[in-house]
Order: structure tokens, then C-alpha cells, then sequence
DNA sequence: CGCGAGCCTTGACCCAGATCAAATAAATGT
DNA sequence: ACATTTATTTGATCTGGGTCAAGGCTCGCG
């Protein structure tokens, strides 16, 4: 029966879904919110190395322990499958393993394009690159456009972007009121974002590919 | 007939097989010798983001432009696949796309564990990091134990170490010396490396994973 | 409405690593 | 061996971003 292979869990924003070293009896797919995915030093330092947006996957076959903490930053549903069928069910049909190479090359080159931001980019650059990533991926849910402005809400604390970028949560503070000075956004609280030239945007991320479309 | 799919190609140290935007016309997996794959900035910033050993795969089926340079750090030797009767072998093999699968998985991975590296960790333990990385991975070829001893060649540039590490090569060529100054390795021209005590290497890279087999 | 508890911003100062500049040391060719 | 070129080390100095330390918002709650 599909409902002793498939499921559906809900998390709080804020919420640690999965503790890395945790045994996963499951593999996911998120439906609603948003999660990261990171790895923690013993001293605390934290390295955030994946933003997850509906539909993206969780947990790897053949696997079963997880290798990062997943975190909800807003509330979460994630549609689980069960591993042990999940499993089964990948080696009879050829085209879910298709499908989850593709995902899982795109994942590949996601990170790659972040090692790029992590080890070469300033820290301005580093915000405007998290920016365009978010105004892209939430675009197709959220986002407005209002008077030529792209409209968006940012659903990371500061914190959690210092994490994803590899910088202090004082240093991304201050590279928004910068960006906001600059005229290159414009803020309504510290989570409405509005970009009046997206391009003007794209520029400051110091990108070489104008979109991120797949090249 | 296979000679048709499947030829070899070799290549000297410090050619570059293949720049970012090129069409790929095949797939290819590392025979001999050691690649990086690499993504350069308009402005000359570059950051590798791979190591390519052999047996390592490069290319991605269902897509036809290269996005990173793959430059070879030592002669390289290639075993190349043409890219359509690759794929035709892909869907009508399911255990290729299954071990493709896999070893993206393993990438990915990887790629997450430098993202850690590059955004949280000091030089110094970048630098150890990369010891332990190329002394896992060269193991299985060139290394050797004497007296207790780890020795082994590190095959990249101390430019190629900075552009994988997002440090400078100065900082490199410091860091080498403090290691060497403390004991942690010692340097028998500016490539042998020999490290007396491997767990101590490790300690050094600041790493919460033993030895990093998978978790 | 006022009180906390989290976030977020801002300022002052510091330091790891970058930059600039020689001086060596290795490789390569003749 | 010698000249040339290419790596590497080392020193001096600079700076982007980290650290430490106040305050300010904001939102939920009594």
C-alpha cells in the first residue's frame, strides 16, 4: 500500500529535523518551507551547505546515516518515503534513478557554483549572490513584482545567512545596511527585500552567468 | 564496435583538456595522472572545486557544455566515452546510471565537506586538510611507508593548493613552513612530503571525521 | 501597556590573511 | 656548467572582515 511507503511529517521553523550521525529510516522530499542543511565543528563553527526549497530531496539510498543537521527555517512539510521500499522501488523502475541523477548533479553544481562564492567572493558579493539565489528559487511562490521592483521576503535570520556564506552575522548585518545605502535594495523590516534593477543585482554577485539558467 | 564509443586521449602537465563554455562531445574517467576542475572570475579570481584522481569521472551526460576548465596537474591520461552512445549505454544499462549515481553522490559529498573547509576553517587547517586529502587519495599509488613514516608527492603547485583552499599562494608557502616548523610534516624539496604522525596531521585539520571514510 | 526575549544594527578595535616586493631555489634548455 | 625561466620562500605592510560591546527594534505575553 502506498500509505506504509509514503508519508507526510510537519516541522516548526526553527526545528532540527535531523541531527547529523542520526539513522535515517526514510528519504524526503520537502513540500512547503524551507530547510538547511549543515555541518557543525566540535567548536561550534557552522557551515550551512545547502538551502532546501519545495521539491528539492533529502537522505541518500544505500546510506543510513545522515551527514548534516537538516533544519526548518520556516515551517516544513516534507513528504517521506520509507528506505528499505523507497529502495526497492528506485531498483524496478529505472526512471526515478534517472530523475535523481539529474537532481543530484544539479545539487553538484549548485555547490560547486557555491565553493566559487565561499572561497573567492568579498563579503558584499556573498550577500548579493544569497539574494539572487533566493529571489530565483522563491520567485515561483512568493514573489511579487510591484512597479518594475522585485518584491521578496528573505526567510533566513542573519545568522543563518553568516552560515550559508561563511561570514559573522555582524558582517552580513552590515553589507545589507551598505547594499540598502547604496540604493541596491531597499528593506521594509529586515525581511522584506525589494530589488528596483535585478540586474544592477546580479552585477554586485561579481557572476559570470547572467541568471543561472543551466549552462 | 567499442573503438568506436571508446578511445583514450592523453595530455601534458598543465594543459588545460577543456575551458568552461566548450561543447563536451564525450564523457571521460581519469586513467592516470591528476586533473582539477576549476571555475575562473572575469576578473582572474579562480577556485577549484575538484580534485579529479584516477578512476574519477568527468562530464555529465544530458548536458553538452563544459561549465568548469579541467586543467591536468600531472600527464593525465583519459579514457573517453562519445557522448550520444554513452547515453544510449546509460538507459539501456541501469547499473551504469545506479554507479553514476553513486559516485555524484559521493561528489556531492565531497563538495559539501570543502564548502566547511572554505568558509570556516583557518589556513593552517586548510592546509592539513588538503595533506590528509591528497594522502587518503594518493595512497592507493605512490605511497610509501618508511620507518613509520607517511611519504608521498603532492602533485599540485602551491598556486593549485591556494586556488583549492581560497587562500593565496604566499599564505600556502607560510603555512607549508609552520607546518614543517612544528613537526607536523617535514619537506624534502617542496613536493615530498613525509608526516611521522598521521593522526596528529589529522588533529591539525581541525576535522571531525576519522579518516573520513563514509559516515 | 509595559516587560522580556530574540533579533538586528552600529561602533571601536584587532588580527589572519592579502598585497607588495625582494631574494632564493628549482627546473629547463643549450 | 651556465643562462633563463619558473617556482617558492620570506619580509614588511595593509585591510577586510572578525571580535567584543552596546544599544535599538519587534513581537508575543502577562
Amino acid at each position: 500500500m502506498l500509505d506504509t511507503i509514503k508519508y507526510y511529517r510537519s516541522f516548526q521553523a526553527g526545528q532540527t529535523l535531523i541531527w547529523a550521525g542520526d539513522r535515517m529510516e526514510f528519504v524526503a522530499s520537502v513540500v512547503t518551507g524551507i530547510a538547511t542543511l549543515s555541518q557543525v565543528m566540535e567548536d561550534g563553527r557552522t557551515q550551512t551547505v545547502g538551502l532546501l526549497f519545495p521539491s528539492d530531496f533529502v537522505g541518500r539510498p544505500g546510506r543510513d546515516l545522515a551527514p548534516y543537521d537538516v533544519t526548518a527555517v520556516t515551517d516544513v512539510m516534507m513528504c517521506c518515503f520509507r528506505k528499505k521500499p523507497f529502495e526497492e522501488l528506485l531498483h524496478s523502475t529505472p526512471n526515478i534513478g534517472q530523475r535523481l541523477l539529474e537532481m543530484t548533479l544539479d545539487e553538484l553544481d549548485a555547490a560547486r557554483e557555491w565553493m566559487l562564492l565561499l572561497g573567492r567572493k568579498t563579503a558584499r558579493e556573498k550577500i548579493a549572490s544569497l539574494l539572487v539565489i533566493v529571489a530565483q528559487r522563491a520567485a515561483s511562490l512568493e514573489m511579487r513584482m510591484a512597479k518594475g521592483k522585485m518584491v521578496f521576503d528573505l526567510p533566513l535570520t542573519r545568522e543563518a545567512m553568516a552560515d550559508y556564506l561563511g561570514l559573522t552575522l555582524e558582517t552580513v548585518s552590515r553589507q545589507m545596511s551598505s547594499l540598502k545605502r547604496d540604493g541596491v535594495i531597499s528593506l521594509e523590516g529586515t525581511r522584506h527585500v525589494s530589488v528596483p534593477d535585478f540586474d544592477r543585482l546580479l552585477e554586485e554577485a561579481g557572476d559570470d552567468t547572467d541568471g543561472g539558467f543551466l549552462g
